[in-house]
DNA sequence: TGAGCTTCATTTTTT
DNA sequence: ATGAAGCTCA
C-alpha cells in the first residue's frame, strides 16, 4: 500500500528534528518503518547509525521484525531496536568504568526493590504496605525527575519527604553495595551520565546519528532529556506520538512533552496523520466528539474513509451478571450470523475484576477466551527463585539474591546463622557472601551452621568459577540438578498438581536459558550475565514466540488495549464511578478517563457495543450506578439504546416534567 | 509448619 | 460478596 501525502512527508523530512502527530490507527508504525528504510536506502545512513526507541517489547519485536520485512536482513543488520531500558543497558554496560560498577552487576525488578526497602527500613514497613508503595513510588519519582537523594533531601519540605529522601540515599547506597540497579537507573543513570561527560555523550551522539522514538505522549522527564542528549545539536529526530491517547500519566508520563519539543526545538517540523485506516467513519466521529471535550494544545480531526458502519448499540442491562449474559449472548448470535471468528471479539473493562464476571460467563458457554493480565511469568516464586541463583552466579554482592537463594531449598542455615553472617558483614562493610570467608566467621558460628554455610558458599564460588570460564551452560545445567528443585517443588506445594505445573515454568525457563547461551542462527551465544539482564528485563524478543493461533475472545483492560485492534469491540461497565472512575471524578481528573474511553472506541474496527448495569453488586451491597457521561458525550444520533432506557437524559426529562407540573399546579393555584 | 481464622481492600502496569 | 493475605494457635 502506499504511504498518504502526510505519511510521505513524515518520511522524507529528516533534515531536522520531526514530531509526528499520529491519530489512532493513522498508520504509525509504518511512518516509522518506513523511515528507517528510507533513511539507509535514500539518504545514506547506515542502519548501525539509526536507534529506534519503544516502551515495551512487543512493540520493539513489531518494529524489528516489520523493519526486516522492508529492508531485509542485510540492509538493517546492526540497526537498534529496543525499549528505553533496553538502551540505557546498553550504555551503562558499554560506561562500566566510567560509572564505577563492576561486571555482571544485578537488576532489581519491582519486587525486589520492594523487598530491599522493606530490609532498609527494618521492616518497619512491611506490614504498611500502603507507606511502603508511597516510599517506592516517591524513589521513582525523584528519578524520573532526574533528581539525586542529595537534592531530594535538600528540597524536601514536610517530615515525611524528608524522612523518605533519607531512605532514598541509604537505597542508593546500598544498590551501590549489591553493585545493583534498579528499573528507573536504567534510565536516569545514562541520563545523568550523558549530562555531565562530554566525551561519552559526543560518543553516543555519534553512534546513534538519528532516532526515532514510538509513543513519545508516554515519556516522562529522564527519558526526555536522555533523547535530548542523544540527539545533541544535530537534533536528527522523529517521534510520534498521540496526546489524546496519553492514559499512563499516572505512573510518570508527560504528555506535556510533546509541548516542551516544540520550545526546546523551535525549527520542530509538526506533521499531523489523521486519516484512519481502521475504523469506520461512524465509529470515529464518535470518537472525535467524545475527545473534542479535552482541551487540546494540537488539533486534530480523524477522518475515514471506510463505510459508516452501523449505529453504535448502548445496551442497558439489570446486573452485571444480565450485562456478561447479554455481551456473551450477542458474540454468539454474531458469530453464527457473520461467520466470524471468536478472536474478532473483544471485551474492554476499566479494572481487572470485572472480567470475572465475564469469565464465568464465557466458560459455562463454552466459548474459548484469552484474558490479558495477572500473575505474570516472572513473579512465580519458582522463577524468582532460579533467577536468584542465576544472580548470585554472576554478581556475588547482590545480597538480595543471596538472602533468597541460601536456604531455598532447605540447607539447615537458619536465621541464627544468617543474622550473624550480617553483622559480620555490616562490621566489615561487605557482602553477605563474602563475609561467608571471613576467618572471624569461625569464631562466631558453631560448627553445623558454618559447615552448612561454608558447603553452600564453596559450591557457589566452584559454579561461578566455571561459568565465567566459559563452561557456563553445564555449569548452568549442574547447579539446576544439584539444587534438586523439583523435589522441593513436591514437597513445598499444596498438590502435585500445583508442583507439576511449577516444575513446568522452571523447564521452560530453563530451556530459554540454554537457547540463549547456546545461540542460534540470527543470534549470537550469549554469555550469563547477559541472559540474566535480558531475562529481567523480560526482554526475550525473537525467542520464545508464543504465536496465538487459538481463536478466542479476547478480555482485556483499556490500558492493555492500546494499540490493539478488533472488529467488534464491547466496552462494559460504562457508567459513572468506573468508567471516569470514582476516584477520577474526586481528583477532578476526568480528561484521562475520557482519553481511556477514547482508546477503547478507537480499537474498534466495524462495531462498537457500549453496556452498562443498572444495578451492580459493589462492596457487599447494591448500588445504582448512572449511565456513564462519556455515552451521553457522544452523538446521540448515532447511538442505539437498548434495554432499559434509563439515562441521565431522560432522568433529566423526568426531572424537567416534574418541575413543569409543579409549575402548572402553581400558576393554576394563582389563578 | 500449617489449617483455619480474621482482616482488609476493591484503577490502570512496564521495564 | 469475595478473595487474598496475614495471623494465630496447636
Amino acid at each position: 500500500m502506499k504511504l498518504n501525502p502526510k505519511q510521505d512527508e513524515a518520511v522524507k523530512y529528516i533534515s531536522g528534528p520531526c514530531l509526528v502527530l499520529a491519530g489512532a490507527g493513522s498508520g504509525k508504525t509504518r511512518v516509522i518503518t518506513n523511515k528507517i528504510a528510507y533513511l539507509v536506502q535514500e539518504c545514506e545512513y547506515q542502519a548501525k547509525n539509526i536507534a529506534a526507541v519503544t516502551f515495551t517489547n512487543k512493540a520493539a519485536k513489531e518494529m524489528r521484525e516489520r523493519v526486516l520485512q522492508t529492508l531485509g536482513k542485510k540492509e538493517s543488520k546492526g540497526l537498534w531496536v529496543s525499549t528505553f531500558h533496553t538502551l540505557g543497558l546498553e550504555v551503562i554496560k558499554k560506561e562500566l568504568k566510567t560509572l564505577g560498577y563492576k561486571p555482571g552487576f544485578s537488576l532489581l525488578d519491582d519486587q525486589d526493590t520492594n523487598q530491599l526497602l522493606s530490609e532498609l527500613t527494618e521492616k518497619e514497613l512491611e506490614k504498611d504496605k500502603d507507606l511502603l508503595n508511597l516510599l517506592k513510588m516517591q524513589i521513582g519519582n525523584w528519578k524520573n525527575e532526574l533528581i539525586l537523594p542529595q537534592r531530594a533531601i535538600q528540597e524536601a519540605r514536610e517530615p515525611q519527604k524528608a524522612l523518605f529522601a533519607q531512605l532514598y540515599a541509604r537505597y542508593q547506597i546500598q544498590l551501590r553495595a549489591y553493585n545493583a540497579l534498579d528499573f528507573d537507573d536504567l534510565i536516569m543513570i545514562p541520563t545523568l551520565l550523558l549530562g555531565q561527560n562530554s566525551t561519552v555523550r559526543e560518543r553516543w551522539q555519534s553512534r546513534f546519528r538519528y532516532l526515532l522514538v514510538d509513543e513519545y505522549q508516554d515519556t516522562n522527564t529522564s527519558q526526555y532529556q536522555l533523547v535530548k542528549l542523544l540527539v545533541g545539536e544535530r537534533a536528527r529526530f522523529t517521534v510520534v506520538g498521540d496526546d489524546d491517547q496519553s492514559i499512563y500519566s499516572w505512573r510518570g508520563a508527560k504528555p506535556q512533552n510533546l509541548v516542551l519539543l516544540s520550545k526546546d526545538y523551535p525549527g520542530l517540523r509538526l506533521i499531523k496523520l489523521e486519516q484512519n485506516y481502521r475504523s469506520v467513519k461512524r465509529v470515529l466521529k464518535a470518537a472525535n466528539i467524545l475527545i473534542a471535550n479535552n482541551p487540546h494544545e494540537f488539533d486534530k480531526k480523524l477522518f475515514s474513509e471506510l463505510d459508516m458502519g452501523e449505529p453504535i448499540r448502548v445496551i442497558a442491562t439489570r446486573d452485571e451478571e444480565h450485562e456478561a449474559e447479554r455481551v456473551v449472548a450477542e458474540i454468539i448470535s454474531h458469530k453464527f450470523m457473520k461467520r466470524t471468528s471468536y478472536r474478532d471479539y473483544a471485551i474492554l473493562y476499566r479494572g481487572n475484576h470485572q472480567a470475572r464476571v465475564f469469565e464465568k460467563s464465557l466458560m459455562s458457554n463454552r466459548i474459548p477466551y484469552k484474558i490479558s493480565g495477572g500473575m505474570s511469568f516472572f513473579s512465580r516464586s519458582e522463577i524468582k527463585d532460579i533467577m536468584a541463583y542465576l544472580r548470585l552466579l554472576v554478581n556475588q554482592d547482590d545480597d538480595n539474591a543471596f538472602l533468597r537463594v541460601v536456604n531455598t531449598p532447605r540447607r539447615e542455615i537458619g536465621p541464627v546463622t544468617l543474622e550473624k553472617l550480617g553483622s559480620l558483614a555490616n562490621e566489615r562493610h561487605i557482602g553477605l557472601f563474602a563475609a561467608c570467608f571471613e576467618q572471624e566467621l569461625t569464631h562466631r558460628l558453631a560448627g553445623r551452621g558454618y559447615n552448612a554455610l561454608m558447603g553452600f558458599a564453596r559450591w557457589v564460588v566452584e559454579l561461578s568459577d566455571r561459568a565465567v570460564r566459559g563452561d557456563t551452560l553445564e555449569a548452568v545445567k549442574d547447579m539446576v540438578r544439584e539444587i534438586n528443585y523439583e523435589a522441593y517443588l513436591y514437597e513445598s506445594s499444596p498438590s502435585a498438581k500445583a508442583a507439576e505445573m511449577r516444575m513446568k515454568n522452571v523447564s521452560e525457563l530453563y530451556k530459554w536459558i540454554t537457547d540463549m547461551l547456546t545461540g542460534d542462527a540470527d543470534n549470537p551465544p550469549m554469555t550469563l550475565p547477559e541472559v540474566v539482564s535480558k531475562l529481567t528485563l523480560r526482554d526475550m524478543l525473537e525467542r520464545n514466540e508464543e504465536e496465538d493461533d487459538s481463536d478466542a475472545v479476547q478480555l482485556l483492560t483499556l490500558h492493555a488495549s492500546k494499540g490493539l485492534e478488533y472488529p467488534h469491540v464491547f466496552m462494559v461497565g460504562m457508567e459513572e464511578g468506573f468508567l471516569p472512575h470514582q476516584t477520577s471524578i474526586d481528583e477532578e481528573n476526568v480528561e484521562e478517563e475520557r482519553r481511556l474511553a477514547y482508546v477503547g472506541i478507537t480499537r474498534a474496527q466495524e462495531t462498537l457495543t457500549l453496556t452498562y448495569a443498572k444495578n451492580r453488586r459493589q462492596f457487599g451491597d447494591v448500588s445504582t450506578p448512572e449511565l456513564s457521561r462519556f455515552v451521553l458525550e457522544l452523538p446521540q444520533d448515532d447511538l442505539h439504546y437498548e434495554g432499559k432506557k434509563k439515562t441521565v437524559a431522560s432522568q433529566n426529562e423526568r426531572m424537567e416534567q416534574g418541575q413543569a407540573r409543579v409549575a402548572n399546579l402553581r400558576a393554576m393555584l394563582k389563578r
